[in-house]
DNA sequence: TATGAATGAGCCTTCATTCAT
DNA sequence: AATGAATGAAGGCTCATTCAT
């Protein structure tokens, strides 16, 4: 059951598995919090509620997270992780500008059809501390800036028409976005389907002629490992 | 001053200008609050800060309104009747499918850069009522309904390539609501600029070859009054 | 009533009756709030049960208090108040330095006998905000020093005998704060004779042989309203 | 190392010495927790902090005291088992009333000048459980009673000036209790220095004119063992 | 003996809303 | 129409205490 010999005295191991124990409620809580959260915001959802739905007390989420306002950020910051594991893989990709485009709306899409993707566009940064609020907006900007970036990179080699990588990134990370608020699981939508409609959709109109007859089907991230990301958003430990 | 002689005794035009008086202050009071609750967010705004801004007292506020969230859904409702104003007008035009398409997003662009129009898709339906929020949740299927008709009409008259109405719909709403997201008065780009380039942005993937060379540079509604709109959301009047 | 022609609408003098009203409340606030700090001591003391002893309800206190700690403050400040009241007094008095200090003495030691005195020493200023703390120990140290000076004084008038001004300063200092902590309201002692026997207890082993023979009885403050204070102790106002 | 041969494996011994561990980390935590409580005061202190200072776990503390109260009361308790040992020795040593009230006088004032003396008169008996509530009023009742007794005793031995034993009592508790409170440790004043000024100080005004004149320094208690207390407060074993 | 985890009780504070004036 | 005052409802957070391990 704990994967270890049961004549193994190790302290160790207990610690261990103390400590995995601890992560596991840890991440129940997030889970919990962020489909509370989604479900009736931020504000109408009380403390109360998450323990109620894990069978706890209110108080004991208080070994687990500092605050309310910890929990938030910490499920933003899972959603985060997510999005920084695959644009570190695409970076890593050996693909012409079109192609990371392509893969991250891919991705993206994927993401927000995830309840820590989603809350990455529907929790409102000012519910968070001046602190974890500038982390938010910092890595807000870093996304923004992902996309001009693989857009001016493909302009560069051709894969992509010149235009204006600001409104064009705007445009396609609306759309993405969006998909945070309408997409609901148990949908006709599989987030897969979603993500391959929308890996085309919003790259046909930029991609050079030749470019955009595409062949192969999925534009997803090259096969890397999700932990592959290079640095988690950073975050106090409690 | 009000626009009769001062020697008019008229307690009828008396009346009738308390309740312009009235009407007057309703709005500074809306336009007030939206602008808080944008800033600040719905829960986070207090009766207080609005009724500060105003000078005047919280108390006053009932006033004119039954409650905070008969405010919030008042926001909501003048700027979804900018959305039906607009819509009517394009409705009641003579142009194709890819036109009509054209002329909403480049309203809707427009509207989404205003305050109250920022506020339909900022403001979250489960702070109100459960029978306003009713009543914004068909607004808001009305409008995704009015996406599709025009994308389908644009299919039917071959101005409009084939494609999914609903994914289109999904795509182009999306990269339009979130301008009410990132849109700051202030900034670089007008809001007719934004229209003007989203309007192309946007339907250009979609539209058949020819329709595609635009010449006109200005597709938005023709001439029509805003105020043309057939009807205004119902309300609940106080 | 109202001390105004009942004819006289002037709504000034209606907005003054407020005003005095409003300060009547508050009064009765830290008076209430001071017996109760002072007979269950600030943490046990509830402001629900302030409220009650007052028939409002708790968030009624707020309309005249910032927070819980803001009312110990104010009640600290009406001590101070007397306190700062009666020093000026001394200060403008014509008398050599063992008058002053015996003076000092006999006010402060029925100051002792008062709610709001006793609150300047059984309340703990490590309760208030740094800054109200900060304010707080600065006037202690007024206090301190004022025993000090009227020591200092006698000593180089010759009324008091030379000895260390600040040894002797604490222990009448803290004879007289003790007061704060034993006296009860209708013990045998009446405050004016806790204070007569301490102004001459206190005093008889500083005073110069010639000088101890006091023939006077009451070394009170010179018949000085108690409202010429200088100064009232900084605070802000809500 | 334990004062035993290593080769004894008497469980007796052995349990002596687990006692007088025990005892040992009783009365660490009984420092610790006096001069948390003294710094912060009582209901600022978390058992936490207390806990954290000793490098222990909160509940670990529970190990030793069967609650924050009991804590509270066993450091009041070794205090007072200070006072109860000089008192003692005073007592039974051979003195004119004056010279026991300057030995009661001296000692206290260096008792005043540690933790657990500080403690005495800086903890709120209200802190306490009835019962204990009892103990310590009961005990403060006892010192103040002593007082009066020296008084008695040297005014009927010819030592002290007739005078209200009661008054004379308080002035002089006061000025010594006080020193509780402004005392710090490092500043410029030893305890020494301090209970020796006092001991002339307070005694002073109340000494018939030829026991005025003393030659001899030091008036503490005559040489007698700290430990020759006669019984220490009564308080619950756990 | 010591610990991590959990709990129950309680309190301050906020705020939309109402009411008397 | 407007205000000062008051209220009810509720929520986040703290902390002493207990319990299973």
């Amino acid at each position: 059951m704990d994967g270890r010999p049961a004549n193994d005295p190790s302290p160790w191991m207990t610690f261990e598995n103390r400590r995995r124990a601890r992560d596991e409620k840890r991440e129940a809580v997030l889970r919990t919090a962020v489909q509370l959260f989604l479900e009736q915001g931020y504000h109408r959802a009380t403390l109360n509620e998450v323990a109620e739905r894990l069978n706890i007390t209110k108080p004991a989420l208080y070994n687990y997270f500092r605050s309310k306002e910890d929990i938030l950020f910490e499920c933003w910051a899972l959603g985060q992780e997510q999005v920084d594991g695959f644009i570190a893989a695409i970076d890593g990709s050996r693909q012409n500008g079109l192609g990371k485009l392509r893969a991250l709306v891919h991705s993206y899409a994927e993401t927000m059809a995830t309840d820590f993707g989603a809350s990455l566009v529907r929790f409102d940064p000012r519910d968070l501390s001046p602190s974890n609020a500038k982390t938010v907006r910092a890595a807000k900007r870093g996304i923004d800036q992902t996309f001009r970036r693989y857009i001016t990179e493909g302009i560069a080699d051709g894969s992509i028409k010149p235009c204006d990588p600001k409104m064009a990134a705007f445009a396609i990370a609306g759309s993405l976005n969006w998909i945070g608020h309408w997409y609901q699981r148990g949908g006709p939508l599989t987030p897969d389907a979603i993500a391959d409609d929308f890996a085309e959709r919003l790259t046909e109109g930029l991609a050079t002629t030749t470019a955009g007859k595409r062949a192969a089907k999925k534009p997803s991230a090259p096969k890397t490992k999700k932990s592959a990301a290079k640095a988690p958003p950073q975050r106090k430990k409690k």
